[in-house]
RNA sequence: GCUUCGGUAGCUCAGACCGGUCAGAGCGCUUGCCUUGUAAGCAAGAUGUCGAGGGUUCAAAUCCCUCUCGAAGCUCCA
């Protein structure tokens, strides 16, 4: 017996013409029925009554899972060449309907026998499609695999304290640790009822950084002059982090034959997530990370053991990932985005735990640099069972290293291609987690890709990949930045960029136009110390010009009149401490040079003259 | 992808239920005046396929359908 199983928005059929002797009887109206599961049924030659019994089960099932209980039963004889006969087929039919019904199924049916005509609207969600094959004896559902072994998989979650022990999740006391519950809930809890909209979004339009493009997919986003410059300086930033701890840099092409035999297997693991591209007779995906480059170009290399481990980087512009579309969000989940991505070969799994610490390291500090406390995200390792109970030490070590608690889930089995993972999970103001930096321990994709080492006796060896990403998206740590703003406004504090990224860091405001000239001349001495200084050169009220520059969150704002030009001595608006400073601008210079703190500097990204700049909505 | 809500000037929105002087306001923009002391100086002017397409109607921003973009929830997050 066979069933395919479709969770629809609606049916319509219409029986149009009796194809045997012994059909049912039936009219020729237009039926349709709406929000239903229809059962496209095929009875075979070696069904029997014990079929009908095993498919029940299996239906209700499904039927809970979908929380649906009307049904279209649909004869259709086209899923099997090894059909029953018809007479047996009615038979069992009408035993498998009667049976629906007695469970409380609201059940219709399409006659039995008849050339019929249908129309059919199915709903998207993984569920809404399954085949399922029925025999007496056994019973097997054929779905995607990779969504079959989420299933099976359920997982323990637990949390591990500085010292090494372990407690459930249940009876941890999260009375200090706000996030880290956030971060427990957010992973647990299945209703998350919220109202308003991820603050981010309003303030990347507002602060002109970013926008929707409405002229390309959902999840593409354009980025206006300042957005550009602050995610240029995140980019350029990581990616010198991660040289300085000696990976090497390397560009791959953004598309992959989908019939290239490594990469095949790869994508078949996956939900059809990509974005495909036809050129010629070739099918092609846009990668959704940079694995696959990395991987065809070790694959290609001749690595001995005496230089693992090797490390490669890649900034992806961009990695894709064609998301359903309710799930993207500003800059927080896009199709298109830019991740660092930073494989290591190691030579074994103990080698592999040594240069985890080494990036777990590497990763704390590139999100310090740019900006976030420790405070700002939590720390979510998970892991196999068969590697936790052998790393156990291993796990204490980076709970100790991290100095707070973690979350800690547990799978039963492998379910990815690593056995072990961990993430720094921000958590935003509408008590959502995402993932800054990961990295991973990769058991499968060496062999899977041919990628081999030499050892010390000559052997071909397989070494264990590591991906790491010390940042994440560089996108989401945008929106990790503006979130971490919009919370400081919220709670009364006022909002601000970290100085290094912002586009203006001094701007200079003239009394009036008889204080341009002078004023140039200062613009000149900051920007020479290697400051982004710009200058308001507008007709407007000094009111007007402070407003305009506070709304750009630009920290230092000087307004340059008679008694500055006398004295020598500014008054200079602190957006970061919200005070007005009284200091030299050779001190305002020191002050910033503290601010910056050796990150990467760059010139003003707009013209000098505000006046002389678009607007970029 | 599903369900719900939304899309009116560059921005924030009113108008929609109840179709007919409803194409509107504030900000921004342009021009002129003012020459300014730390979050909005004054005045005048220009600006719209009312998201797109179709339908109903004598008449549609307004009612109906389809599509599209965004948001929330579900789901998902290699």
């Amino acid at each position: 017996m066979r069933i395919l199983l479709l969770h629809s928005n609606y049916i319509e059929y219409r029986a149009i013409k009796k194809e045997i002797d012994i059909a049912e009887e039936s009219d020729t109206d237009l039926k349709r029925y709406e929000d239903i599961v229809v059962l496209f049924t095929c009875l075979e030659s070696q069904d029997d009554e014990n079929t009908i019994i095993n498919s029940l089960s299996e239906i209700k099932s499904s039927l809970d899972n979908l929380n649906c209980s009307r049904i279209v039963v649909y004869p259709y004889s086209h899923l099997s060449d090894n059909l029953a006969k018809a007479s047996k087929a009615v038979f069992l039919l009408n035993q498998f309907k009667d049976s629906l019904s007695a469970e409380g199924n609201d059940v219709q049916s399409s006659p039995f026998g008849w050339n019929k005509s249908f129309t059919i609207s199915v709903k998207g969600h993984p569920l809404a499609e399954q085949l399922k094959i029925i025999t007496s004896g056994s019973t097997e559902t054929y779905q995607n695999d990779a969504l079959k072994s989420e299933e099976r998989l359920e997982s323990k979650y637990i949390i591990m304290s500085v010292d090494g022990n372990t407690e459930s999740v249940e009876k941890f006391n999260f009375n200090n640790y706000k996030n880290l519950k956030a971060l427990q809930k957010y992973e647990l809890s299945k209703s998350r009822v919220v109202t308003s909209h991820p603050p981010h979004v309003e303030l990347m339009k507002k602060l002109s950084l970013v926008d929707y493009e409405p002229g390309s997919d959902s999840g593409n986003l354009r980025f206006y002059p300042k957005g550009r410059f602050i995610k240029s300086l995140l980019e350029r930033y990581v990616t010198s982090q991660v040289k300085k701890y000696g990976a090497l840099e390397v560009e791959t092409p953004i598309m992959y034959d989908s019939n290239h035999p490594s990469l095949a297997s790869y994508l078949n693991r996956f939900p059809a997530r990509q974005y495909t591209v036809n050129s010629d007779n070739k099918e092609l995906f846009l990668r959704f990370s940079a694995c696959f480059g990395q991987f065809l170009m070790l694959h290609d290399s001749i690595i001995s053991h005496k230089q693992l481990p090797v490390k490669l980087y890649e900034l992806t512009r961009y990695s894709f990932r064609r998301e359903k579309s309710g799930e993207l969000v500003g800059l927080r989940r896009l199709r298109a985005f830019t991740m660092p991505d930073c494989h290591a070969l190691c030579k074994d799994i103990e080698a592999s735990k040594t240069e985890i610490l080494k990036r777990f390291t590497l990763s704390r500090d590139v999100l310090q640099g740019i900006g976030f406390n420790q405070d700002d995200y939590e720390l979510a390792i998970r892991v196999t069972q068969d590697f936790y109970d052998e790393n156990v030490d291993f796990i204490k070590q980076i709970a100790k290293d991290w100095n707070r608690p973690i979350f800690i889930e547990i799978w039963p089995e492998k379910f990815f291609y690593f056995v072990f993972k961990w993430e720094f999970n921000f958590i935003d103001n509408l008590g959502k987690a995402s993932a800054l930096a990961t990295d991973q321990i990769d058991v499968e994709n060496a062999e899977r890709y041919g990628i081999t080492y030499v050892d010390d006796n000559g052997d071909k060896k397989t070494p264990i990949i590591l991906h790491n990403s010390p940042s994440g998206a560089i996108e989401r740590c945008l929106y990790a930045l503006l979130e971490k703003a919009a919370k400081d406004q919220r709670e009364g504090r006022t909002p601000s960029i970290p100085f290094w990224l912002c586009p203006t860091q001094i701007r200079i405001i003239p009394l009036s136009q008889d204080f341009h000239e002078v004023s140039l001349g200062y613009l000149e001495e900051l920007s020479n110390s290697g400051l982004r200084v710009d200058f308001e050169d507008r007709d407007l009220s000094v009111g007007k010009k402070v407003r305009e520059a506070e709304k750009e969150w630009i920290p230092f704002i000087l307004v340059v009149g008679k008694n500055e030009v006398e004295s020598k001595k500014f008054q200079v608006r602190d957006r970061y401490s919200g005070e007005m400073i009284v200091m030299s601008l050779s001190e305002l210079t020191d002050h910033c040079k503290q601010l910056l703190n050796d990150m990467i500097t760059e010139e003003l990204p707009l013209p000098r003259f505000i006046s002389d700049r678009p607007q970029f909505k």
